[in-house]
DNA sequence: GTGAAAGCGCTAACAG
DNA sequence: CTGTTAGCGCTTTCAC
C-alpha cells in the first residue's frame, strides 16, 4: 500500500501533527527534526492524499473548463492556455465539452461539485445561464470566458466583440467593398450581435445602409458555413466581401466560393474571427480578427484564483482587445 | 454549509448508514424508506462527496490523460474521444499537456497521483518509459495511446504504423513516384520508425531502393515542416512526392511548395497521416493516412475502465487499422 | 518544539 | 431491515 503519514511518522519516530507541519510549513519545527522527516518522506517516496487533505477542508486543486467542444480548434487552444496558467498555481483542469447539450451540462455540473472542485471556468454559451447559475448557488467561484457580457456578478474575461466587428467591417469597407454580408454563428447570442452590430456600424461610418438580408446565420462548423456562404453566394446580388463570426465559418465561405469557381480574394474578400491555426492553414490565408487566446485563458484562470483563495474584493470584467490580422483572404474591390 | 449524509440522516429520522446505504443501491432497506430518504436528498439538494467517500477506498472516478500539446487538433481530437468515453462511464479527465518536457511528466504524475486518480491513459511518447515505469510501480492502471510498442505489459491501443506508412508509400508508388521523401516528426520513436519503414517496404516492392538521404526530421509544427521539407526541395534532385509522418508536417511541406512557387499536386505529392481536419481545410485537400481517433480514444478508455474494475485477466494491445483517405494532395507523376 | 485528540463526510462490517 | 461504530489520511487546536 501507498505509504501514509502514520508510516512516515513512525518511520521518523514523530508524531503525525509533526510530519503534517513539515509538510506544509506550518507551526513551529525545529531545523533538525524538519529534515529529518524530509528524509523519511523521500525515502518512503510519500505522496501526501489530497483526498485527505481535502477532507479536511483544504482545497482540491482542481477546476472545471466548460466548453462546446474541445475538438473545435479555438476550443481547444483556450483550453491550453487556461491548463497552463493552472499549472503554474499547481490546479489541474478537468475538461468539461457540453455540446451546448443541457444534459451534458448538468450532468458535468453534479460530477464537478460532487468531487468538490475549487472552481470552474465556463466557456460555454449557456442557454438563460442555468448552469452558471446552479454554480454560483453553490456558491463555487467561477470565472467566464467569452463574450456574453453576463447579466450575472461574475468575473469575466472576454474580447471586445463590438470592436472586432467595427474592425473587420472597417477593413473591408476600406477595401472599397460596399455589398458586405455577415455570416453569425447564431444571432442569440450577445457575442455574436455584438461583432455584427460593430461591423455594421463600420458600414455606416461609411455611409452605407447595411442590409439584413445579408446577415446569414451559419453555425459553428465548416459544413454550416459553406452551406451558409453557399445561400449568400447564390443572391440575385451576391456580396463581394463577407465577414464570418469564427475561422471555422469563414473556411466554409472561402470553400462554397472556391467550388463555384470564383478566384480569391479577387471576386470574394473574406473576414474570420478567432486567428486560430486554422487561419494560417487555409489558401488564401485567412484575414481574421485574432482573439488573444494565451491572453484569455491566462486571466480567466488568475480571476478564478483569485476568487478561489477569496483575495478579492470585488469581481472584475476584463475587456481584452480583438487585433486585425490581415493575411491573404482579403482584396480591394475590383 | 453544503449538507452532509448527517443532515439528511437527521432530516429523514434515520441513520447515515441506512443513507449510505440507499446512495449505493447496497444491503436492504425497505421500498418506503428508500423513498423517503430519496425525497429528503433531492429536498435538501444533498450531492455525496465523492472526496469523502474516495477516502474510504472507492474510486474516485478520475483518470488523468498525458498528451505532448492540446493545442495540437490531432491530439485535441483524441482527448475529446476520450472524455466522451469517460463521461459515459462517468469518469472524468484532467488534462496533461506536457511538450514532452520530463519536468511537466513529472509535476503532473505527482499532481495526479496526490489526487488518487483512478488510472491514466498515456499519449505522450515519453522518454524511456519513465513517467508510464512510475505509475506502473505505483501500480495505477494504465492504457496508452499511440505506437510506441512498449516493452511493458501495458494495455495499449495503436494503429498500425507500418500498414499506414505501406500505404502511403504504396499510393505513391501507384502514381509513379519513384523519388519519394519522408518527413519524419523524429526518428527515436518507433511509431515514425515503423511508419518510415512501411513506407520503404512499399517502394521497395517496387524495385526501388529507398533513399536514406531522403529522410528529414520535421518535428510537430507546420514551421519545422516547412522548414524540412524546404530542405528537401532545395536538393539536387529533389524528390516528387513527400510522405510527412503527421499532418501538420505535410502541410508544412506543402507551403515550402507553394512558396517555391510550385504547382500541386502536379509537381509534388504529398500524404500525410492523422487525417485531422486539417486534412481537409488546406488547398489542395490533403491525401493523407487516416487514424480512427473517436475509436482510439474508446478503446483507451474501454481498456483503462476494465483495469480499474479488475474485470481483466490480462493485458491486451489493440491494434487498429489505418485507411488511406485520396484528397488532392497527390496526383500521378507526369 | 512537539504530540494527543477531535474531527472532515462517507463506507463497511457487525449487531440487533 | 436498520443502526452503531470503527476507520480512511490528513489538519488543526490545544496542551505540555
Amino acid at each position: 500500500m501507498k505509504p501514509t503519514i502514520y508510516d512516515v511518522a513512525q518511520a521518523a519516530g514523530v508524531s503525525i501533527a509533526t510530519v503534517s507541519k513539515v509538510i506544509n510549513g506550518t507551526g513551529r519545527i525545529s531545523d533538525k527534526t524538519r529534515k529529518h522527516v524530509t528524509d523519511v518522506m523521500q525515502q518512503l517516496k510519500y505522496q501526501p492524499s489530497m483526498v485527505a487533505s481535502a477532507l479536511t477542508g483544504k482545497r482540491t486543486f482542481t477546476v472545471g473548463l466548460t466548453l462546446p467542444d474541445l475538438a473545435n480548434p479555438f476550443f481547444a487552444e483556450v483550453a491550453r492556455a487556461v491548463e497552463d496558467r493552472g499549472h503554474e498555481y499547481g490546479f489541474n483542469v478537468i475538461i468539461c465539452s457540453t455540446d451546448n447539450d443541457p444534459e451534458r451540462e448538468i450532468k458535468y455540473f453534479t460530477l464537478l461539485t460532487q468531487k468538490r472542485v475549487d472552481g470552474v471556468i465556463v466557456a460555454t454559451r449557456t442557454e438563460k445561464d442555468l448552469f452558471m447559475k446552479k454554480l454560483l448557488q453553490q456558491h463555487i467561484p467561477i470565472a467566464i470566458i467569452a463574450g456574453e457580457m453576463p447579466a450575472l456578478a461574475v468575473d469575466t474575461v472576454m474580447v471586445d466583440d463590438y470592436l472586432g466587428g467595427h474592425q473587420a467591417g472597417s477593413h473591408l469597407i476600406g477595401l472599397g467593398h460596399r455589398r458586405i454580408a455577415v455570416l453569425a454563428e447564431d444571432t442569440g447570442t450577445s457575442s455574436n450581435r455584438e461583432r455584427i452590430r460593430g461591423c455594421h456600424q463600420a458600414i455606416r461610418s461609411a455611409g452605407i445602409q447595411p442590409d439584413d438580408a445579408m446577415v446569414t446565420v451559419g453555425g459553428f462548423t465548416v459544413d454550416e458555413g459553406k452551406a451558409a456562404a453557399g445561400r449568400l453566394l447564390d443572391m440575385e446580388e451576391p456580396p463581394t466581401a463577407i465577414f464570418a463570426c469564427n475561422d471555422l465559418l469563414a473556411i466554409g465561405a472561402i470553400q462554397a466560393a472556391r467550388e463555384r469557381g470564383m478566384q480569391l480574394p479577387q471576386q470574394l474578400s473574406v473576414v474570420g474571427f478567432d486567428n486560430t491555426i486554422l487561419a494560417t492553414i487555409i489558401d488564401p490565408p485567412l484575414t481574421t480578427i485574432g482573439q488573444p487566446i494565451q491572453e484569455i485563458g491566462r486571466q480567466a484562470m488568475d480571476l478564478l484564483v483569485q476568487e478561489i483563495k477569496g483575495e478579492k474584493t470585488a469581481r472584475q470584467r476584463i475587456v481584452l482587445m480583438p487585433e486585425l490580422v490581415v493575411r491573404g483572404s482579403t482584396a480591394p474591390l475590383l
